[in-house]
DNA sequence: GTCTATAAAAGGATAGAC
DNA sequence: GTCTATCCTTTTATAGAC
C-alpha cells in the first residue's frame, strides 16, 4: 500500500514535470519568435494544448512564465559550460560557448531579453535561480577572458566587462536573422561569419 | 484679403507641422525606450499633452505613428550621409556614420526595430519613404564597403552584405546600454570601445 | 489540476460636440 | 483639430464545477 502510493505520487509528479517542460519549451520558442510583450498567454495555452486557467495553476503570472523559460536557458548554459573539455584554452572555451549561443538563436531557442523597462526585467532580477545562474556563467566567462588577455590571445586593452557584454550580445545579434533571411548562407556559414566579425573584426588583418 | 488668407493658412500649417514634430519626437523616444509593443498610444498622447483622439487625426494608426518616427530617423541618416566630407576615405565615412548611430542610440533617440513578426514590420515594408531611404542609405554604405575592401582597409573575405548588417546592428547594440548601466565609462568611451570591438575585433593584434 | 465561463482591466480606435 | 466620452477587442487573471 505504501510503496504503491509512493510510485503513484512519483508518477504523477513525473507527468506534472513533463507538462511543465512542454509549457516552458513553448514559452521559450514564442519568446524567441516575438518577444515577451507580443507573446500572449492564450497563445501559449493553445500551443501547449491546455486551458489557460491550467497554465495559471503552474505559473502565477505571465512574467513568471517567461522567467521560467529564461531560467531554463540559463541552466542549459551552466550545464554546457560545465561539460566543456578541461584541456581547452580559455579562448577556445569562450569561442565554443559563443558559437553555442548563436546556434541556439538560429534554432529559434534563444529567448530575446526584455529591451529595457519591461515588467519582465524586474521579475528576472528578483529571481534567485536566474541571477545565480547569470553570475555563475559570468564568473566563468570573466575568468577565461582575463586569462586569454593575460596570454595575449584577446586584446588586453579592452575592459573585461566590455568583452563579456560583447560575447553575451552575440546571443541576440540581429545579424544572424538578417543573414538567414537573405538566404545566401546556411546556418554554419552564418555562424562562422559572425564569429569572424566578432573576434577578428571588420578591418583587414 | 487673399494675402491675409495665405499667411493665415501658412501659419496654421506651421503650427500643425510643429505639433506633428512634437508627436514624432515623443514617439521616437518611447520607441527607443521600450519598443513598439510596449509603447501605448495613451502614453504618447499623455506625453505630448493632447487627447488620444487628436493623435488619430494626425496618424491613422499606432503603426503609422511608429512608421513616421522611423521615417524621420531614416531622413536624418540620409541628411547625415549627404553632409559627410567628400574627401574622406570610404572607411572613414563608414566609421563616422556608425559612430553617429551609436551616439543617437546612447542619446535615447534610436528607435529599436521590431524584432520579427511585429505588425510594424509590414507597415514599414509598405512605406515608400522608409524603404526608399533604407535603400539609398544601403547603396551608399554598400559602395563604401566594397571600396574599402578593394583598398585593403576592410577584410575582403567578408561578404559586403555581412559587413553592412554588422554596421547596421551597431545602432541597436545592447552592449551600449549595458556599459552605460555599468557606469564605469562615459558615452565617448563607450562608443570608442564598441568601435574597437567592431572594427578591430576582440582578438589581440 | 483541468476545464468552462467570466471577470477586470488595458489598449486601439471612433463618435460627436465645439 | 481638439476635446470628452465611449466602443470594442484583446489580454491578463480568476471563480467554481468536476
Amino acid at each position: 500500500m505504501k510503496s504503491s502510493n509512493v510510485v503513484k505520487v512519483s508518477f504523477k509528479e513525473q507527468m506534472l514535470q513533463a507538462r511543465e517542460d512542454a509549457i516552458i519549451r513553448t514559452v521559450n520558442r514564442l519568446l524567441a519568435e516575438k518577444g515577451f510583450e507580443a507573446m500572449t498567454v492564450d497563445e501559449v495555452a493553445a500551443d501547449v494544448g491546455i486551458a489557460k486557467a491550467s497554465l495559471y495553476k503552474h505559473f502565477p503570472s505571465k512574467e513568471d512564465l517567461a522567467a521560467a523559460a529564461m531560467v531554463g536557458v540559463m541552466r542549459r548554459a551552466q550545464d554546457y559550460i560545465k561539460a566543456l573539455p578541461a584541456d581547452a584554452t580559455p579562448l577556445e572555451k569562450l569561442r565554443t560557448v559563443v558559437r553555442w549561443t548563436m546556434e541556439l538563436k538560429l534554432a529559434g531557442e534563444m529567448p530575446s531579453l526584455p529591451s529595457q523597462n519591461s515588467t519582465l526585467r524586474a521579475t528576472l532580477i528578483a529571481n534567485r535561480d536566474y541571477m545565480d545562474g547569470l553570475m555563475e556563467v559570468s564568473d566563468h566567462l570573466g575568468a577565461w577572458i582575463e586569462a586569454a588577455q593575460a596570454h595575449g590571445a584577446l586584446n588586453p586593452q579592452l575592459p573585461a566587462i566590455a568583452v563579456l557584454y560583447t560575447l553575451y550580445a552575440r546571443a541576440c545579434d540581429p545579424v544572424l536573422e538578417f543573414l538567414k533571411m537573405g538566404g545566401q548562407h546556411n546556418d554554419a556559414q552564418i555562424i562562422e561569419l559572425v564569429m569572424s566579425t566578432c573576434f577578428d573584426g571588420l578591418n583587414a588583418r
